[in-house]
DNA sequence: ACCTGTATCAAACATCTGTTTGATAGACAA
DNA sequence: TTGTCTATCAAACAGATGTTTGATACAGGT
């Protein structure tokens, strides 16, 4: 059995059979990343990771436990360093005093800064793009992770847009407009490859990822 | 005996032969579109087609080559009856002579409709569903989507994107926009578990959908 | 009639899949 | 030492997977 050193699991861990689940881990997110969970195979895992074929089963418990377990482990890493909302530094008290203007700005440098997060530093960011595989899915890890994770950053997100376009917080349309913010922001990391045909980009280089973060919808009515 | 059933359809089959394929195909569009390509089984599709288990590997070479005859089937469904942009009728004449006012109008109505053609109708739209995984991917299929289908109607958005803030069709940040808008329309379908856990909704409900209707991020700045 | 190409079918094939097994070595304590 | 617990390893297992095979039936042309 391991001890619990489950909380931190930002940086590599010093224990022998703690390398072992971490080199799994970082091995699941990329792979499950890259290819999907379904196409992505053990034996894939094991070699990514450089470690016994059954070590999976004996640390995770199997597949399915393991993919649970890259939630909690990504869950971890978004409350530590999350893109976007926690970046702000914001706390409610100071959403509701904001004025609109300020709110806009806000919210654009938090879909800027959480796109440039996801979109540069070399490949695609396969961390994200796991989470948002796994959002789209349904099923269980989606609801594991919007409980853990979304679900703050969300709620934030619904505050500065009510702020935003002078709507209440608890009125649908604004709740809506939060996630069309997100959308927007998701779906140019999502659909990397049909967005960069459509604009003829080879890549995100840094210029493009300024441009995208001026081309956000974020206006008021 | 059964040439009824399918009225939605584009057209139904005539020949026998013809009626098996078209069978697997419909298939393939709704089990790979809920469940993903990698975890559909060629035993799932034969079942569900109630075909015989070679007629995959008779009719379309594999299971790969199955994938592929799925994007050209979508590709002329949506040549025939395509969401969005089709739906209004422009030509590019139209377009390039509007005023801003009413480009926004009728980008909106775009989104309106296509957003409802692809929520509304009990479940899940499987078609919607199944290309934008395809788009996530990225290959060969993306590519192939991209041409026959994507590429037309994303020119006429970003020659309505231009008109409603009045920038230049060249200019990169009114094709990102173009993106940004089909984004949120996609995103709330391809994200759907997520969104519905975020808003509280049980489903997308005629009332929800024409909510959603007015809720799109379309302004001037 | 005969021949030919097409389509369907049950069965089998070779491989891949996730998982389990039993052996082995190291760490630590009595 | 001995014993016990932990972790790793190679090997094997049972089932699933995509594909192929060979037989069969049918339709149209000669």
């Amino acid at each position: 059995m391991s001890d619990q050193t489950d909380q931190d699991a930002a940086q590599p861990p010093e224990a022998a059979s703690e390398q072992t689940k971490y080199a799994i881990l970082e091995a699941a997110i990329k792979l499950f990343g890259a290819k999907g969970f379904e196409a992505t195979t053990v034996r894939d895992l094991i070699t990514e990771a450089d470690v016994n074929l059954a070590a999976v089963n004996y640390h995770f418990g199997g597949k399915d436990g393991l993919r649970m377990a890259v939630i909690d482990h990504l869950a971890t890493q978004f409350r530590q360093k999350g893109p976007g909302v926690a970046l702000a530094g914001l706390d409610q008290a100071e959403i509701g005093i904001m004025s609109p203007e300020k709110a806009r700005e806000t919210l654009r440098f938090i879909m800027k800064t959480s796109f440039k997060m996801a979109a540069s530093g070399g490949g695609p960011d396969l961390r994200a793009r796991y989470i948002q595989r796994e959002l789209i899915q349904g099923g269980e890890p989606t609801e594991r992770f919007f409980e853990k994770v979304f679900s703050f950053q969300f709620n934030l997100m619904v505050q500065l847009v009510a702020r935003a376009t002078e709507r209440a917080v608890d009125d649908e349309i604004t709740r809506v407009r939060a996630i069309n913010l997100i959308a927007q922001s998701v779906f140019l990391n999502l659909a990397r490859p049909l967005v960069l045909l459509a604009l003829g980009w080879d890549e995100y280089t840094p210029e493009n990822v300024d441009l995208v973060g001026d081309a956000f919808w974020l206006h008021h009515e």
